[in-house]
DNA sequence: AATGAATGAGTATTCATTCAT
DNA sequence: CATGAATGAATACTCATTCAT
């Protein structure tokens, strides 16, 4: 499970001392994720990293820092990666905007990231800061993203016109809300529903509404 | 502050006595929705209830209990007057599943409740019982509200063919996550976004993908 | 030892809730004393006081409230004793202050209070709210005091003029300076000085230094 | 900042090996004057003195280890210098004494020194190790400098008679008083006080007090 | 000699829950 | 019924000291 050979009890000292950070990000993923960010004990990241809990704080000053952490190795890198993408692939807007979406369901819904936004969301009322941070650098960025992509789509005529952000939030809420649910109340539910189904119902009624085509009018705009 | 004409230090015993538990469920579900679980603070509760800490266990014996009453008394009824809807109204499907959609909205995104969902799915988690609690008398129950119309749409060929509970998942989810977002992430966003827009959008685009109309073909199912 | 019966756990609850406060300060008085500001553990003074760390915390929102309720308490009464003395006593300016003085050696020096000044000036800079409580409600008070017996005896032709300040506090630095020293490094004086001689050399020593007398000159002013 | 010409890089080893644990002891009068001995870190005194933690613990095994250094190389010299002018200068014992204090008070009260009477004093309860240290090195040579000159000046009559130690305590306590006072409260005091006047008033009072002169009693003695 | 990563014991503060009155 | 005083377990964060390199 480990990305690394295995912490090696008699090989502490040098190695350890780049890797740590990343051992420690990790941990804490891992805990935010199953606890959020209130009930997540510094304790048991410390634990699950095999270090002491004196040791997160020589590299992470306060939960929040390490939170903030968390965010920028395990999820900035991803939205740059959607950035890229759109930089490079040269497609049409309908289908970059799937294959957006159906890139982010792949790396973080099925990953412990499905848990981030559930963490934030829940909490981040209590937190403003964690809230602010993941606002500025996740959310914003993402958005940009889509919106950039959406916006092309209605120019070239290709999607109904319509308010750009509205649409984007319209895209990945059901799949943010999916991602939630299945790290919340998934678990009680003892039927469950195929993911796949879910996502692959989703991305064709929201397209086939969103799709300009003979007849059909402007999104509602105020 | 308390919405009974005026506590009449006069006549205070009978009729407070049986008003006492709704008292508490109020204000619980103020403290609930603006902090969470985990962060509300029974002491907050009793304050606003305007009682000493100690007469919440008179009537509830666990801060797990309280939070059951208040989605007992605030929630369930709601559900009821949904299906209560669907029993009498003679509509057509998709009159009737828009219908039902813009109620919830107005009752219940503009309205404290809308800080529950948030509350539930965010910790979830760490309070199973909780969870299933919820999901028993909230979630089965309105799915099965929406699922019936939605059954009933593809039966009778309004709507495309399709996994009722997914295509009902992808009705609620932006409406869902636009009311967890409003009580989180959105105070971080100066610019906002008209929730008047979001949500007609969403039907349109929801409604326009679901229509079953020449040429559609059924929606995934495996 | 305590001033109540006796902490009974027999009858724990009514009469106790007026006591507690006193007591807690009491206790706290103690442990400050031994131990300094920083060094004293609400633990600990919970314990001597038979409570529980929590109970500290329903009478004193934090460590600091509580040292200011022990000055509040235990220190403040004193000086308006003192005030209360100067008002009523008709006496000429020398054996004012001399009274003045040594009821502050009797009440003070040989109580747990002396040993405050060592607390507050050994760690004001570490606390400076602390520090700046003790000032405006303690020492600013207790210079008021002195300097007003001080100018009359100036004024009247009693003491040499100067500068009254200067003179109240080379009246009192000795015997503060004592009190700190018997609750320090004291214990590791085997011989010891008797307390009483040193006070009266002092007494002798200031106050034939400050009476007026035939030739006599001012004392430094600038 | 280093007192010496400047850390030569090409020619570093040998003439800073010997310059360290002076180098460190500086550093730690700095931190330990400002921030007292429980409060000072040892992480601070590294970082000031450009060294590691690890580095301090090379030459000094502790804590306490590396205060009683700090006494030894910053306050015992000083007191040497006093014995050294007491065994050359051949004073009167009244212009000796005045000189000694007045030297005291320049080379002490101002400069970093004068912050550990107030340390020791604050903290010798909790560190009786460096308070025996102290009282040992610095209390008791002290006194016997200023004893002995005393003693002298009762003997020749200069004086009037007296225990000796007491008025040794009794002149040096409004000067170590002061220097304690502008290390905590002053800054509360947004008056002040001339420390000029304060100290010339208390020479002026003090060997007038204690001046022989026709009709002087003897000062307390039992 | 020097480093600095790692440790883990120590402490103020919070809050659901109990229970004597 | 109601109270609210009391509890004590739980947790983020600090810092002197150690030791492998």
């Amino acid at each position: 499970m480990p990305p690394e050979p295995l912490p090696n009890p008699d090989e502490p000292r040098r190695r350890r001392k780049e890797a740590r950070p990343g051992e420690l990000v990790a941990a804490a993923l891992d805990v935010f994720v199953e606890r959020g960010f209130a009930a997540a004990r510094l304790d048991e990241i410390a634990a699950r990293a095999g270090v002491s809990k004196g040791t997160l704080y020589l590299y992470f000053e306060s939960k929040e820092a390490l939170f903030k952490a968390v965010v920028q190795e395990a999820i900035v890198p991803r939205i740059a990666e959607g950035e890229a993408m759109v930089a490079s692939l040269d497609m049409a807007p309908e289908p970059l905007l799937r294959e957006l979406l159906l890139g982010w369901w792949e790396v973080v819904a099925n990953s412990k990231l499905s848990g981030i936004p559930k963490l934030v969301i829940g909490e981040a009322a209590n937190f403003p800061e964690v809230a602010q941070f993941y606002f500025d650098n996740v959310v914003q960025r993402g958005r940009a993203l889509l919106v950039s992509v959406i916006e092309r789509g209605i120019a070239e005529g290709a999607f109904r016109p319509g308010d750009p952000l509205v649409i984007c939030q319209l895209a990945l809420s059901p799949m943010l809300f999916a991602s939630m649910w299945s790290r919340s109340l998934a678990c009680c539910d003892p039927a469950g529903m195929s993911p796949d189904v879910y996502l692959r119902t989703h991305l064709d009624l929201f397209l086939t509404g969103l799709r300009a085509e003979a007849g059909r009018a402007s999104l509602p705009v105020v």
